[in-house]
DNA sequence: CGGCAAATTGAGCATTGTCAATGTCTGTGG
DNA sequence: CCACAGACATTGACAATGCTCAATTTGCCG
């Protein structure tokens, strides 16, 4: 096992917050395994007991709840890089499902191992609150989506997000991806039908915005289509990063270095 | 100013990690100043880089969004002991508004005060960290309620959220409240309109399971509300408590101790 | 008593859902 | 190499949940 991997993880972290040398090297020496999944493959199921915390490494993955009625919400959507359940570190009880979309590979962490992490090294504690702050803030996004914008809107406000956020992480064109839900997915994560997102991207296709083929989607004008998509992207809060003058206005400095 | 206002804070915090009595005086040692608000008052702007954060003291406030269209969301609803704001201690931008539903009393710290608080008391952080993970929750079940119910389904779902969550918080009884919103209000919370809020509540109230009086709500049936809103109280964690066990397995108490 | 915000109701409409049929692509086994 | 199965995508016809518009009532406060 080539602690390489969680090379990423520092990447992300070191992106929201400055990090010390010994931050990194704890981060690294986080114990891991390593699990590939198959699609489908819960990673979380809603009512356990959480005792481990998954980092994406490859593949797509999905946070899900289901109403009593049988109907299915996709809460979020998750790219190589993302933690999938951090609220298993504080949480107690699961409260949602976690399904791999695609074949996946994760880093699994013991959740004690990333309290203590957490505990001995601040600067890193911050950083994946800060991780948890930026996730409720897309959760906060979704509601507004699915609660105010039409159909259309909302179809165009995912592909928006996804493009900007595969691009962010180095996998993908903002201009064309490879879409990696089928139209049913689409439906749950946008509240609609199954029949009326393929009926929406029909009329995006149109429109001359997009252009599919298969499952591979082409942005032909960005600015119309985030335009249409009432797309904000200051909410992924994908320039995040604490200053080093602002991290010394903190105070930090002393605490970080006497637990080192 | 007395530090007496800040031990809600505490209350709070402690239900959710065990703290040490440096964490406690730590948190009481805050500086902080008042402030009171008019109902409708912005406290957060979308846009605006956050300075402080709000702790809620008296009275009701919520999150909210508008669309291009103009229509608006409200993302969430805050009872006193509520944090409103805690992503500006991170985030350095505001990515939705914060407004005051009621004369509202607030507790107003400095973000670099906290974020001091959570690199020199690990735990405090934790507890931090914990209320986000909450947060994020009932943010993911908001995503459902809008997102895969049905009008009278979401509406009795937030009637279910904002009952036990009083009761929790000891403002209320579980069965009687008075509600803080307007119609108008509990169609932004739950993507309807007022016209439909109004005509869902009446066919609740018909229907025996709730009987209301102006604002005020009795619920007179709470098995059979929470099960027509298919409400699950997992998602609220209300009885999320790290124990003593859990805490010394972290490995935490060197770390914790060293600061001190 | 008058003014105003909020609640209530009715009538008609439209966005989105339901149902059901058909088309397309991919992989597999003969 | 072809036939077939199965998953997914696409389309049409019709239904319904929830929206729009507009009028009226109620409660509250000066």
């Amino acid at each position: 096992m080539s602690p390489n991997l969680l090379a990423p993880l520092v990447r992300k972290l070191e992106s929201r917050v400055t990090l010390y040398d010994e931050d990194r090297a704890a981060i690294l020496a986080l114990p891991f395994r390593l699990q590939t999944t198959e699609r489908e493959t819960y990673l979380v199921r809603e009512g356990e007991q959480p005792e481990r915390a998954c980092m994406l490494l490859s593949g797509f993955a999905f946070r899900q709840k289901v109403t009593s009625q049988g109907m299915r919400q996709i809460i979020s959507l998750h790219i190589p890089g993302d933690f999938v359940d951090l609220q298993g570190v504080l949480l107690n009880l699961a409260d949602h499902n976690v399904q791999a979309l695609t074949r996946c590979e994760f880093a699994i962490v013991a959740r004690n191992d990333i309290r203590a992490l957490a505990c001995t090294r601040p600067m890193v504690g911050l950083a994946m609150w800060t991780d948890t702050l930026i996730d409720a803030s897309i959760f906060r996004e979704w509601v507004v989506n699915v609660g105010r914008r039409d159909a259309m809107t909302r179809i165009a406000h995912l592909l928006c997000e996804l493009a900007r956020r595969m691009e962010a992480a180095g996998l993908a064109d903002r201009l064309r991806y490879e879409m990696p839900m089928s139209q049913e997915q689409l439906a749950d994560a946008t509240g609609l039908t199954p029949v009326h997102v393929n009926r929406m991207l029909r009329d995006l296709d149109r429109s001359g915005l997009i252009v599919r083929n298969h499952r591979t989607i082409v942005i032909r004008d960005w600015e119309g289509l985030s335009e249409l998509a009432d797309f904000n992207e200051n909410y992924l809060h994908l320039d995040q990063l604490i200053t080093e003058a602002a991290r010394i206005r903190t105070g930090t400095v002393p605490a970080a270095r006497m637990t080192s």
